[in-house]
DNA sequence: CCGCTCGTGGGTGTATACAATTCTGTAGAA
DNA sequence: TTCTACAGAATTGTATACACCCACGAGCGG
């Protein structure tokens, strides 16, 4: 969809803010811009040059920096700003164990807990990604996976549970994007649709089995070579130079 | 990692405001003051108030209770500003199941990763827990029952995880500030340094069945009659003439 | 006497101004 | 030529000013 459309009617006059929600509206195009990949893990954020772009004041860029940092999906350095996130090795690997966790333990109250809607909104969800897939449209499929994980958590109706898988599907996203390879989306990973079937049938104990190993499956297909931790690593910033993101 | 230290070093100094850690400062000082229960849920957080009372402007405060409302310790409504946050009763429940779901699943890990350190931190933890509930101080009570499940949580070595655990006891405070009856705490449901002898004993199954039955315990205590969510029913307020209770 | 409307005040939402800090580029000296 | 020191620019951190919104209360009409 078109996020500056968006932006675009509810600033229909530049006025003041009588719009509360820009903020939020600010913030999902942000993290939404860093989980499709189009800004790229260790990428500046001046506030001046955001508050241009969504015509608002540094303060409202400010809050969503802060939110965004909270979350992981940006870094704060104290005088030095803001930029996007760029997780370390041991960051990663904390962010899947994470996942295998808990999104296998919410596998069975999700079994419990399904309804048509959720079924059908997830089933629809899966033919998203799988045409983004088709498409080649990695942007819209890493979104789209992110946004399978984030919804078939909120299947168990545990509202904590859920936001926090939200999260770490989130911070997934900046994961592969720094050490993905170009098919550690969900290509060779089997379908989404599989633990809908096992879900759908009750198998509790099989969709656990397969979550597991599908989180491991995406978390052993990264690559983290020659990426050291904390120091930014030029070598890889000069690489940086051809490809825009894959 | 060690800027613990430092803010507390420089905690020392009221003067201008050159410590850019001040914000963590307040931080700290509303959370835990959230948590000890000095602050109730419900009570109104007006931003000047705030200001002058830790000597810094509103926007300090605002980034502030921005990061409490996102951590779900203080409710910001639109216009109306902040006050503590009131859990409902669902999400009460929903905290307390994640922490079932959560903190169980990283007994396993935690007993694989714990160290001397942790242990002796652990048992501190015990006794300064032990002390405060033998004087009858439950304010500090529940802040050393919180901090051990989060240190405890550290143990298990991924952040992540632990930082949610954090969040769901600092929640968990607010859920027994609300609904909890003077001995939710843990008077009754056993001692918190029996974990730790399962854990050193390596013992995960039964560490794991513990902390079950612990957390049940705790949430089993909680009484939610008579506080419904938003509008105070005064059908059960001012309808005494039907109910026993009187 | 009760209900409705309008005015006023307390408090939040946003923008702007100013201070502090960091980074960059240049000039000078060994 | 190279290293260091300093000055300027750019960007963030903080405070303050002003506009807006909602709540409460007074005044008016029914």
């Amino acid at each position: 969809m078109s996020r500056d459309n968006i932006t675009a009617m509810t600033t229909g006059r530049k006025g003041k803010g009588r719009d509360s929600r820009r903020d939020e509206e600010i913030y999902r195009a942000m993290s939404e811009a860093i989980v499709e990949h189009r800004l790229s893990p260790g990428d500046r954020l001046p506030e001046d040059a955001l508050a241009e772009a969504f015509d608002v004041s540094r303060t409202g860029i400010r809050k969503v920096l802060q939110r965004l940092a909270l979350e992981r999906l940006v870094t704060i350095q104290a005088n030095r700003g803001a930029s996007v996130a760029r997780p370390s090795p041991g960051e990663a690997r904390d962010v899947f164990e994470a996942r295998r966790l808990v999104e296998c333990a919410l596998m069975g109250s999700a079994a419990d807990n399904m309804t048509e809607e959720d079924l059908s909104e997830l089933r629809q969800l899966v033919r998203d990604e799988r045409e983004a897939q088709a498409d080649g449209d990695q942007r819209n499929a890493i979104q789209l996976s992110a946004a399978f994980h984030t919804r078939l958590a909120r299947v168990a109706r545990n509202e904590p549970m859920s936001e926090f898988v939200g999260q770490l599907a989130l911070r997934s996203s900046l994961v592969i994007a720094v050490y993905g390879s170009t098919d550690s989306v969900g290509c060779d990973c089997g379908d989404h649709g599989e633990v809908l079937d096992l879900l759908e049938a009750g198998e509790k104990e099989r969709a656990r089995t397969w979550m597991e190993s599908h989180l491991r499956h995406i978390e052993k297909s990264l690559r983290f070579e020659g990426s050291s931790e904390g120091t930014p690593d030029f070598k890889a910033i000069f690489g940086r130079r051809g490809a825009g993101e894959g």
